[in-house]
DNA sequence: ATGAAAGCGCTAACAA
DNA sequence: TTGTTAGCGCTTTCAT
């Protein structure tokens, strides 16, 4: 591995020289950059990132710690946030936790000690140690909370109003017609799983019904957690709608339908959440609230870029509309929706 | 942030004490220890990993560029890459191509400026200029191709024999009667992707059938390229049996088929390659070839192991069995593939 | 336009 | 058992 000095006595310059070659300075006779340049191609030199970051404080990196690589969803936004932290010559060093808060901890320290310029975390889940933690951690880089708001301490934040879009979809549902609408939801724990839980409640409540216990499962996230959802609830509360809070839920109690000749949307409405590539390719397509990942990544990456320019810069939270995709999965039509919107 | 200067002057001993402690060695005063420790605490140190890299050229990370996060099957693979890393005290630090083949050069030069001390290359595509770049690589640091054989250059590699189940699964389906078995197939300069084609044709040639030109359609991978392959062979072949190299791909023919009444398995047979979360919960649920996602993790994480362990460890091929497993999407029964095994 | 020297945080040789 | 010193590869004053 060729190093600078190498470089710099090959041509029989300075190091500084050579450093200024490659940063780009003026401040350089054209000839002497020309036999820089010449060398460092030969030797196929290319500076240390490491030796770069140890003296300049900077690592052009930032860490991404997510719950789980095989939610899809995360995939999908990986994709941008990957893209759009390139866009900035930055590198997106992505850490999945297996949805176990201790490991969130553990990356985080780990990739502080790593120098990465900022942070990007997903989904964690809030303790009175952690928030003292992530207190602490504030203070010496930027970050972003990303997919729910940022509770227990103060940072940026960008997210879906997930709330706003369980709401509406619930109300869609019952505005319809549906008597009893069920929901299937994850950990609560999770401050935008709450909020989503919370939209159903409430569409249900401002809608004259009871938030029937017997209508709400909770359950893990996922494939299974969907199809031992709906036998669940089709064991005793026999719903004509269920409304889950994630797309993979959504696709179980699908399965959970067609296993037992349940027929979807005619015997019970289906939603999802995210509107992940496969919701529309599952049978029959998923009626879902999408969340726009693109937008989602952008802005993420940018609250870092924002404070890695500016240290001082405030804390923004930034919220985007969900919006209802409506497939096959329901019967729900955008008047339906309208109809109790608000 | 702070550095072992800080611990070492609240102590009141030396950085190289304060360096032996955090680093285990015995022989340091056990009270003298103990104080460093407090200090430690005190002081929220964490050693920086940049200057221990800088120092010891080890940075405890592994690169690993893969050509796309949603491709799903790569994020079941991540899950298992990471955990395996981690399991060794290392950080998996993952990129992905977008399946653009120049920015597989761009991010394994990335990687490698930051010194990291192995590298997992997944998918890539063969040229003249990358297996030189590549020859070079190997001589820093050590690769692991992964999901194809090493072609063009001298590395370990670990994968499934895709070629093996393929022509497999193709036997099974045409001793199982079916007259006109169809592949849809994707870019053959992968080498794993030519790999499975040939197990196609080989399967189709040894039973004496032709591999006809329309039989065979190339297209991306993904959803909507089994969808637009299905349409392609639908409106002229109309197989009766249809072979695809992954999941998404047979996913997009299950929804072409249910689009236009075509019933599958009764009219047409369709088959994935990878076994994702996702072709369990599909309707029909998808027969497959399983790849075992945590052995080839194990492996190829292994194989670097073994290398940073003795740079002079010879290279392995590492190739592992496909599983076909038989779900709702075809009406093969075992005895089917065992008829035409070999 | 160029170079010498210091220093980022750490560890390893060597000395005491 | 502990400390001194040098150096990993780079950039940045400060000279020249």
């Amino acid at each position: 591995m060729a190093t600078i000095a190498d470089v710099a006595r090959r041509v029989g310059v300075s190091t500084t020289t050579v450093s200024r070659v490659i940063n780009n300075f003026s401040l350089v006779n054209a000839e002497t950059r020309k036999r820089v340049l010449v060398a460092i191609e030969e030797l196929h030199y290319s500076p240390s990132i490491i030796a770069r970051g140890m003296r300049g404080q900077k690592t052009r990196s930032i860490g991404v710690v997510i719950p789980d690589f095989r939610s899809y969803w995360y995939s999908e936004l990986l994709n941008y946030i990957e893209i759009e932290a390139r866009n900035h010559d930055y590198l997106a060093i992505i850490c999945s936790t297996e949805i176990d808060p201790a490991r969130e901890l553990e990356y985080l320290n780990d990739l502080l000690q790593r120098q990465v310029d900022g942070l990007i975390l997903c989904w964690y889940r809030g303790s009175t140690e952690k928030y003292a933690f992530l207190r602490n951690i504030i203070k010496r880089v930027p970050l972003v909370v990303m997919d729910q708001p940022a509770t227990g301490f103060n940072a940026s934040s960008v997210y879906t109003d997930g709330y706003k879009g369980i709401k509406k979809i619930t109300k869609g549902l019952i505005a319809q017609g549906h008597q009893s609408v069920a929901m299937i939801v994850a950990d609560k724990r999770y401050s935008e799983i709450a909020r989503r839980y919370h939209g159903y409640r409430d569409a249900m409540r401002e809608s004259g019904r009871n938030v029937d216990r017997t209508l709400i499962v909770e359950q893990d996230i996922g494939f299974n957690a969907g199809y031992d959802g709906a036998r669940t609830l089709f064991s005793s509360a026999r719903p004509t709608a269920i409304v889950t809070a994630d797309d993979l839920t959504a696709i179980g109690v699908l399965q959970y339908c067609h296993d037992n000749s349940i027929s979807v949307p005619k015997d019970v409405s289906v939603t999802g959440f995210d509107n992940i590539l496969i919701s529309g390719f599952v049978t029959p397509r998923l009626t879902t609230i999408s969340q726009p990942a693109e937008d989602l990544a952008r802005s993420a990456v940018s609250q870092i870029m924002r404070k890695i320019g500016n240290k001082r810069a405030r804390n923004q939270e930034i919220v985007f509309e969900p919006k209802i995709i409506l497939r096959e999965s329901t019967t729900l039509k955008s008047s339906d929706l309208e109809k109790e919107a608000g």
